[in-house]
DNA sequence: GAGTATTTGTTCGTATGTATG
DNA sequence: TCATACATACGAACAAATACT
């Protein structure tokens, strides 16, 4: 059956990856490259199936991934379409803050914490944030969510000694910021961050509502007060069929 | 490590992904992590196996299949070892150039000029390089590689009036910054990047040796002059598993 | 309203790939 | 290496809902 003449897109048979995931990706890419016009719907299956050089069941299949996932939806007789066009943007600056960066994408913006605990920081957590090792951090798990969609998952460590308490802070008023203020500290500034990407774990799965196979960016970042001083390092597993990372690069 | 306690197991029979290539991607994540000690040894497979919950044979399909991409090298009697720890930490600021941004971290740079043509800008370029719609522009695929290995792989599109020559003066010195002063320009800036993530496509897999299902970061940029007139739009897509995009939000 | 083309949804069967023991 | 169970992919239908003339 492998005889797979590509015929108009490039399509070959991948050892370990299914066809029909494959296209399914392939889609979604499209989806976000707005190759598909304002209506919103995506061409027939069967001239999918041709432009791919595959049977329409494996369309199919693909289609039936993605609106499993939300991201499609077909009507008999009809077509199928796509739910949601844009990409959320997460700008990346010196002062990023998570729902501020968000802005007017969406309506509401809520987030839950998962679980925090206090644990002795790793050898390599106690350089990032500038503790001696084996020094006490505060662990804080959340989700965070846009009109209803979950974005983000973060793993964020605090110094325990600097702040203490930040968890339950943080459970009242749901925002780093605002819980850091209540702890006395007023600023704080983005660092650095380190971008990657990797397929979805298990509990990125779980968390976001994606479909197993899906892709996140990881951002690792560092936050300082304003004298230079590590307050936060995170963790954060972006699904990246939702969220694009933006760097404005200005003077 | 990093207290996500996902108890020694957590992987999910997911559809579409065979398991030797889910197992796969984890043990490539775990290097990238650094999740071995620093011998490059990575656990006997039969340990793995019973770590993911699979059949050793499964174990035996994933280590092969990364073998062939070089990323582990086993040695019988002996184990299965890293051959390359870590990633290239390829950085975005202002002054975003490429050779230089990589440094230190490999001894030998070059790249290949896949193809070059001229085109009429589509609407989305043309309105990013701030031209008439349809206005001409040349465009520029690239492949770049750090130590013989395979980095990235580049479309730039520059404004066919102001930079007529360009692809030869690129081909002549394989290096945009170079050819931009040929050309008259001495000096450029990066405005803005977006960062996204994907599957690599069957391209991706061809230029940049990647194993298919393998993960691309892609950036797409903005380079302008120092009046802020554009210059270049540049989607790159970098090997996931062999570069960290980072980012300095300094003053 | 009738008739036809288009498009998604469903059911057979068959061959190959993947995972286990 | 072999045998078994299940997932993937193909092909050829046909059914049902919608859109157009």
């Amino acid at each position: 059956m492998n005889g797979r003449t590509d015929g108009g897109d490039g399509l070959v048979r991948i050892n370990g990856v299914a066809l029909w995931r494959q296209i399914a990706d392939r889609i979604r890419q499209s989806i976000g490259n707005h190759e598909y016009d304002e209506t919103g719907m995506i061409p027939p299956e069967t001239e999918l199936a041709e432009r791919f050089g595959v049977n329409r069941h494996t369309v199919r299949a693909a289609v039936a991934a993605l609106s499993r996932e939300g991201v499609l939806r077909s009507e008999r007789g009809r077509g199928t379409f796509v739910v949601r066009q844009e990409l959320y943007s997460f700008p990346i600056s010196r002062r990023t803050r998570f729902s501020e960066g968000l802005g007017e994408q969406a309506r509401v913006f809520d987030g839950d914490l998962l679980e925090t605990c206090e644990e002795p920081a790793s050898a390599k957590l106690a350089e990032r944030l500038g503790l001696e090792a084996g020094a006490r951090v505060i662990r804080v798990e959340t989700v965070r969510r846009a009109d209803g969609v979950a974005l983000s998952r973060s793993s964020s460590w605090f110094p325990s000694e600097r702040f203490a308490g930040i968890s339950e802070a943080f459970l009242a008023t749901r925002s780093v910021t605002a819980a850091f203020r209540k702890l006395g500290l007023h600023d704080y500034v983005r660092k650095h961050t380190d971008v990657t990407a990797s397929h979805a774990m298990p509990d990125d799965c779980k968390a976001l509502g994606l479909s197993p196979g899906a892709i996140v960016l990881i951002a690792r970042s560092l936050n300082t007060d304003l004298d230079g001083v590590p307050v936060q390092y995170a963790v954060t597993r972006f699904a990246a069929d939702r969220v694009r990372i933006s760097i404005d690069s200005e003077a």
